[in-house]
DNA sequence: TGTACATCAGTGAACGCGCGTTCACTGATGTAC
DNA sequence: TGTACATCAGTGAACGCGCGTTCACTGATGTAC
């Protein structure tokens, strides 16, 4: 079968989407090439036609998680508080596979020993916009570390725990705290 | 050969001891059992006349690194300034084996369909200890909830990050405005 | 004291399975003559 | 217009491997007589 011009580059964007879903929502070790090509109607063998190995997917798949979230957050969180309360919001919390990869890939990729440099960059971009955001003084990047090690930890405690109202309470919480904070500082 | 009388409940603690260690610093899925056997001097099959299966081994492992836990900062971390001293040192980032659980699985328990009310009650634990250490306040159990998702957040990045400048930035940050946080609620 | 047997923690071969990876092949289409 | 060939995205069987799990067995020791 011949296929349109860009056939293949569809294909492997494809490829690159869904495995950006599947290992963020089940983890890279629990994702199988063999059900991922499935679930795009394709057949296994045809991988290696598109990447050189498992690795390089997950290197191209973080890469393409990291860059439409930057875009998307960009767009909707002009404000600091905006940010907060997408990265702290019950969708967010639902909904891993199009979500924060750092909560739900760095400890697999650190023991992985994948630690790619996709995942500083990320931090450094996450950190950098905070501050950003924050009014001009000598703290602010402090405050953006803490402000951020606060929504990653809140974010993956809420995943993890099984009461709902445990769940709930460490991700309303941390969002009420940090809005309120970030409102103080714009105030001063 | 016929062993001492508590020979296969030393075999059985060490076992639970190993696996502990293991999942932390690998991860469950990472951990096969024929490994994690051979390095205790003993072969595979020995293992199911010790556990049910896998899943059962992770239960336990994690219960006993809950519980090893518990007593060790109950000891060392009378002061809640020494309890995030402790949680956020370069020697809790270095050494995931020994450390707190969640920080390496609360992620891959969660992918893995394999939530667990210890995670429930850890995180029960930790909110409650430190919100004990806080002077009584309405918003005590609030800001408990701030500090330790920061310390986990904290801790998770700082283990994942592959630039040391960064990985000690997130680390010392958050330690440093949170033990200020601690003490000025003291002096408050 | 010496022999036969019971105990049981641990052994190691074997099971089916899904993994990542390889590779000879297919077959619909475009191009050449 | 009709035939022969080249292209190449995708196919699917096969590979070796390590996984979790099962099970008949071993062999050193304690007990019974």
């Amino acid at each position: 079968m011949r296929y349109s011009e860009d056939h293949k580059a569809k294909t492997h964007q494809r490829i690159i989407e869904e495995a950006a879903r599947l290992f963020r929502q089940d983890g890279v070790g629990a994702t199988g090439l063999q059900p991922l090509m499935k679930t795009l109607g394709l057949t296994h063998g045809g991988f290696y036609a598109h990447f050189k190995s498992k690795d390089e997917l997950v290197e191209k798949a973080l890469g393409h998680a990291v860059e439409r979230l930057n875009t998307s957050l960009a767009i909707q969180s002009q404000s600091l508080p905006a940010f907060i309360k997408y990265y702290l919001s019950s969708a967010h919390r639902a909904d891993p596979g199009t979500g924060c990869p750092l909560t739900t890939l760095c400890a697999e990729l650190g023991q992985r020993g994948q630690p790619s440099e996709i995942t500083d960059s990320m931090v450094n971009n996450r950190l950098a916009m905070i501050e950003a955001a924050l009014p001009e003084d000598e703290h602010a990047d402090e405050q953006a570390v803490l402000m951020f090690s606060a929504m990653v930890g809140a974010l993956l405690l809420s995943r993890s725990v099984s009461d709902p109202a445990l769940s709930d309470r460490l991700l309303k919480t941390t969002r009420k705290l940090l809005i309120e904070q970030a409102e103080a500082s714009v105030e001063a």
